[in-house]
Formats: C-alpha cells, structure tokens, sequence
DNA sequence: ATGATACTTGACTATTTTGGTCAGGTTTAT
DNA sequence: ATAAACCTGACCAAAATAGTCAAGTATCAT
C-alpha cells in the first residue's frame, strides 16, 4: 500500500490554495514557504494535479495556481490518484487473468485486500476538499 | 502507510497454518511449498511472529509451528502488529509534542491520517483468522 | 548415538521507491 | 525588458523492501 508524503502533501497545497478560490491564483512559492515544502517538489506535484484537471495555471507574473472544480466536489480520492497514490497493497492484482503468485488460484489473502481498498476508498470519497478546508477554517496558517 | 508482502505473506501463512490448529505443527517448509514463499523469508516472520505469541514453535523432526490461541481470537491487528506492519502514514506523528512540519501547529491534514488511521484499524480489528480460513475453506490449497 | 528435520539468529544485499534537487527552459504582467 | 511564475526532464541519495546466505541449536525417529 502507498500512501506517503506526496498525497499528504498534494492535499495539504490545494487546502492551502481553496483558501483563495475564486480570489486570485496563489504561487507555488507562497504555498512552499506557508506549507514547509519544497518548491521544485511542490512544481511536480501540481504538474500532475493539473494534467487531470484539478487545477488550472495562470502564467507570468502574479500567476500560480487556481482550483478547476469547486472544493466541494474535488474528493480526496481524486487526489490521490491524480499523484499515483494508489490504495492498493496487492501484487495479487497486477496479473489479474492469471492467479497471485503465478499459481493459477487466488492467494488466500486476495479478497481480503479487495474489502480492504473498498473499505478505504469510501472514506476517502466521503471527504471532499471544502470539508477539510472547513475543519481547519479557525486555525493559523 | 505501509502493508506490503511481509503483512500480506504473514497472513497467507497463518491461514495456511490454521488449517491444522490442534491437529499437528506445520513446518515452515510445507508452507513455503505450497504458498510459494521463500523459506528463509518465511523465518524472519515467523520469528516476529513468535515473539508476539502469536505462533508457539515445535522443535525437531515432525516439528513446526502452532497456532498460540484460537484463530477466532487473533485478529488482523495482531499480525499486522507483530510483522511491523504500520498502519501509519504520517510524519506528522512521530514528533508528537511539536506540531508537523516542525512548526508550532498541527498540519493541515492531521486529523485526516488520525481519521483513516482509526478507519483501517476497525477493519483490521473486526477480521480474525478464522474468519479468513472460513472464507476460504472450499478452494484448494 | 546419530542423522535428518526443523527451528533460530544475524548479517548481508540487490532492487525499488521515495522524496527530493538541479538545470534550463517558456509565458506573461507590469 | 525583466522579474515572477509556471514547466519539464534528468538526476540522485537515502531508506525500505524483499529477500538470500551462513552458521548454528534442538529434538525426534530409528
């Protein structure tokens, strides 16, 4: 299973950035120096959230980043996905004609690792990027 | 986060071996052959798994290992515990005084990882092994 | 007793993933 | 024109993963 700093960190910038949304666009730097993350990391992280259109760029000066969709219907798990954060554990499921561990059945564990990503996949569907820019509505940033 | 082959191989092995619960020890070797885990791999786990008293080792020839409680009493948990398997994503926990990033503050996504950390662990917690070898009881093996 | 079986332990290692950095662009507002 | 900001691809060090290898020790069957 993967789910490491680059989906943290994906979703802690757009928190950031919904902030701003529909007031103007917010630069990587900002986000780099608010955030704590490094700005050349920051720029391959965006360059995937914008090919799946999460985001939209506005070059040249006072450019930076502007959200594509409303926080509200940009759920997590299509943030994770648009950064490869797949929530999947299982070599089981690369062969998928085929069985587990070359063996023509299913390993013992396969269906386990089924309900496993169902299970998290919901919860991450049920979060939206609004609901966490809410939770965090009275905090410093 | 983290669950990879060493959890998912733990598991397949404990199903295997759950099968003989009060019949007679199974050797390391039969679960390699028929699981298709590396034998010397095999060791390393099952001597976490010893040490968590998870299995009870069986010395000598006919020997191997046994399960230490009843499989409707090891959960997912247990296993995932004794292997290391961290169900854990975020830096943000290790240094629990400060807040994440090294800054004063929780980062934005905080109660996110705490949220889904508890999510995963109930699912892990309503699983036990027997359920597994039930599922599985008519395939092969 | 003695050999075979099986557990025990610890060191070692190749490969992959992660979490970046670096360099050299292009675009656009001012 | 120039600085701010995006854009892209190559590169890299450190850590984790998934093992292998070697050298045991304990116990049972005969």
């Amino acid at each position: 299973m993967r789910l490491t700093s680059k989906g943290r960190y994906a979703v802690m910038a757009l928190v950031d950035l919904a902030r701003f949304d529909g007031i103007n666009p917010v630069s990587l730097r900002d986000i780099s120096l608010r955030q704590g993350i490094s700005l050349d990391y920051l720029e391959q992280i965006f360059s995937k959230l914008r090919k799946k259109e999460i985001v939209q760029s506005v070059r040249g000066t006072q450019g930076g980043y502007i959200l594509n969709r409303k926080a509200k219907e940009i759920k997590l798990t299509n943030i994770f996905d648009a950064v490869d954060e797949k929530v999947k554990t299982v070599q089981c499921k690369k062969e998928s004609k085929k069985g587990c561990n070359g063996k023509s059945t299913k390993c013992l564990t396969h269906n386990l690792w089924d309900e496993l990503e169902t299970h998290i996949n919901n919860f991450f569907d049920k979060k939206s990027l609004d609901d966490l820019v809410k939770e965090n509505l009275e905090r410093r940033f």
